[in-house]
DNA sequence: TATTGTTATACTCTATAACTATA
DNA sequence: TATAGTTATAGAGTATAACAATA
């Protein structure tokens, strides 16, 4: 039988969160931060935020990528990427062609510089990747990206509006 | 065989986000996004976006909460936080009283209009996490969760630095 | 001396409107 | 007429420093 609490008036000892630790929004985004917190952390030193990683890894694995085809794959607002990718040109990591196909659009590349910047950075996400899905089995790991991946990526690529 | 392409300089048809996609920080920000695109969506009628359905529901599942155990529970900095407390304040939904034990603080809870607002929000939560969830089963659902709740809140209640 | 709540303020991130060059 | 890239700018979100009152 409990021990009768003393009668004081409503205090909190412990927060109860089971609720909002029921939501998956709530805990997709503290992971997302916790995540986000250590990327900040340990790729100081490469000077690149998640959002600069991300879209040097997607200039990469797609050469002549287009800023467009960028703002579709990330979700970025195109007059938010530009400035990015101008700080990008000034640093040398990447490189701005007309695209042969479209006048208006232009054709995104790593310069030496930038393939360079990212064979260094990318060891060091796979390690605090490595860190960060530290208690769970590999199965349990890809288990959760795939699941993850059920609910933002369609099976039907029906266009996402945003 | 395939068919060899014509000879053009290098162009992207389709992006290859798969590299991205095998981060656990991609994914989880994604999911988080789609969460809360819909969360707001469902919500603009109840006036509340994700933070302030966070903090109302902790008041109301811990009455005399203060505004310290909040920001440590939703890893909040406190000056952000009085501006919203202020709002509920002015909204009639929250109410502010004297902490029975620590003259410092202040013990918060909900007033009976805070209560109502909440309880009509509430099942529109729940709504939209089965909707969200509706690719996946239940027991596909509670597995996310868990696996998600393995990442971020550690078993050794160790405390978080931000 | 440390902590709670607060103010003021700066910085970053995200969003909107409008323009140009080209399709 | 629609789209890619760009500029300028507004708004929301997040961060730091400093202070008064209390522990």
């Amino acid at each position: 039988m409990p021990i009768p609490k003393k009668n004081i008036p409503a205090t909190v000892d412990k927060v109860d969160s089971r609720y909002l630790e029921s939501l998956l929004g709530y805990n997709a985004r503290r992971v997302a931060l916790t995540v986000i917190d250590l990327f900040m952390e340990r790729m100081a030193p490469h000077d690149l935020r998640p959002v600069d990683f991300s879209v040097l890894s997607l200039i990469r694995n797609n050469p002549g990528i287009t800023s467009r085809q960028l703002c579709t794959a990330l979700d970025i607002l195109p007059p938010n990427l530009v400035g990015m990718i101008s700080t990008f040109e000034k640093k040398k990591l990447v490189r701005r062609q007309p695209h042969p196909l479209d006048g208006r659009a232009m054709a995104l590349f790593l310069t030496v510089d930038g393939e360079a910047r990212m064979a260094l950075a990318e060891p060091t996400v796979t390690q605090l990747e490595a860190e960060v899905a530290g208690r769970l089995t590999p199965a349990e790991f890809q288990n959760l990206l795939h699941l993850l991946q059920k609910i933002y990526l369609p099976s039907e690529p029906a266009p996402r509006k945003r």
